[in-house]
RNA sequence: GCGAUCGUAGCUCAGCUGGUUAGAGCAUCGGUUUGUGGUACCGAGGGUCGCGGGUUCAAGUCCCGUCGGUCGCCCCA
């Protein structure tokens, strides 16, 4: 229990946004949301809220975000229920739950906060977001390729600049081809198992896969000397990943192989990505996914292939140049009380004309102009009495095209 | 879960080897001045020094704990 306090503290990992930072958060969700379109990717909406086992079975019982790192609670109604650590398992729920099927293929895209419970740092957050996009229902290449085109495309509007986050691409082949793989993993890394490091001799039975991403030094020759997923490729999954590659080079997206890139679980198939930055220390995956043909359909599901990602948004927004910030047009000062009215109504008439305007009207009279000075607009509209004599000017560039017609503003502004 | 580092006013910070009623700039509000694209001067409000305990005649300052921020490990978006 935290402790009495006066003032009520945020909960730790997450954060409140104002000013550039929130113009920088919505940049990215209105990049996103035009770059979705042009793509012909449907918006939708799914619940923050599941029932725990759409997360718990989908993504693993035994991954780190699901044993440790989920906001799990019983609801009054004594239910499991479970915020959403990511997007995936719940799209997939809906694509299910809600007669989505009939509409397959499905190109869709959605995006919000997620949840997990971890040590906060750059670009980690318990509370954070996510922009997310699924093709559902596609089993061929041509998904994979339009998938990562809008990703390619999405990055290129948000000026990250040049090198800033390059797509890393790989395989994972088919069943056949990753257990074929994954027995050549085993039994290499078995055989070296002193060299490797307590972390990945843990993974050795548990999934001898996720050593080839091992940080620890030590670990590098062993991993280097591995055998490559290119001798296990069946044709038809050779075949499935020259599609793809093929496709990105005809669209102009740029990727770079990466043979070590690989996903823990074994419902992944196929392409296998992630756009990394150097830009953003520890924290490198700015955009991550792959195809994960067999997901829905286990344990039981009907077969339905299908490719994702996912952003984080807060490390795209930490990423591109401060967005310009909403200038104002015009503020209307009433330099004296008796004119309140008058600059009442001239705001009125300007706002409905589409102006953004503010009203200066309450505090000391004699620093009105100056308060109006500093929220910088493009014009002001002063009202005051100098030597007894009403006075009402306007000053600013560019007056001529949004400016209140001079007529109009002698007459608003005599309101009583 | 582990490690490092930092918490003093709304913001940015100063505060010496512990020593009177804890300071500055900015911001806010008020007064005078100026009189139209960020005038100048004066004044006011605002802090149980993150919180709790300990050492001491005396703690913002030293010690322990705790909460939080930041960065890293792990993991991930």
């Amino acid at each position: 229990m935290p402790p009495p306090m006066t003032t009520p503290q945020p909960v730790r990992g997450t954060q409140s946004l104002i000013g550039e930072d929130a113009d920088r958060f919505h940049a990215v969700i209105a990049a996103f949301d035009r770059v979705r379109a042009r793509f012909g990717f449907r918006r939708v909406e799914v619940p923050v809220l599941e029932h725990t086992a759409v997360f718990a079975r989908t993504m693993g019982e035994t991954t780190d975000v699901v044993s440790k790192e989920m906001y799990t609670f019983e609801d009054k109604g004594e239910e499991s229920v479970t915020l959403r650590p990511e997007f995936t398992a719940g799209m997939c729920r809906a694509y299910l739950s809600e007669g989505w099927q009939q509409l397959a293929p499905l190109k869709l895209a959605t995006h919000g906060p997620t949840f997990r419970y971890e040590r906060p740092q750059k670009g980690r957050f318990r509370q954070f977001h996510q922009l997310d996009a699924e093709v559902i229902g596609a089993a061929e290449a041509p998904a994979d390729v339009e998938l990562l085109s809008f990703a390619d495309q999405l990055l290129k509007e948000l000026e990250l600049g040049i090198g800033a986050a390059v797509l890393k691409l790989n395989t994972l082949g088919d069943p056949e081809t990753r257990a074929a793989w994954r027995d050549a993993l085993f039994e290499h890394f078995s055989s070296r198992a002193s060299d490797l490091s307590e972390d990945s001799r843990a993974r050795l039975t548990r999934n001898p896969l996720q050593i080839l991403d091992s940080k620890a030094h030590s670990d590098w020759p062993v991993v280097d000397s591995a055998p490559v997923i290119d001798d296990f490729l069946t044709p038809e999954a050779a075949d499935f990943f020259a599609q793809v590659t093929d496709g990105l080079s005809a669209a102009g997206v740029r990727w770079e192989r990466a043979p070590r890139l690989v996903r823990g679980l074994d419902y992944y198939r196929h392409t296998a990505f992630e756009f990394i930055t150097d830009t953003l220390g520890a924290q490198g995956t700015v955009i991550a996914g792959g195809r994960y043909d067999g997901l829905v359909e286990s344990p039981r599901g009907p077969h339905t292939p299908a490719v994702g990602w996912a952003a984080g948004i807060e490390r795209l927004a930490m990423m591109i140049d401060a967005p310009q910030p909403e200038r104002l047009e015009v503020a209307v000062v009433a330099e004296s009380q008796e004119l309140r009215e008058g600059a009442i109504a001239v705001t009125a008439a300007l706002r409905r004309a589409g102006m953004t305007c503010e009203l200066v009207i309450s505090g000391n009279p004699r620093k009105r102009f100056d308060k109006a000075v500093k929220l910088n607009p493009t014009q002001i509209y002063s009202l005051s009495y100098r030597g007894g004599v009403l006075n009402k000017s306007q000053r600013g560039a560019g007056a001529q095209k949004t400016d209140l017609d001079r007529r109009e503003f002698d007459r608003r502004s005599s309101y009583q």
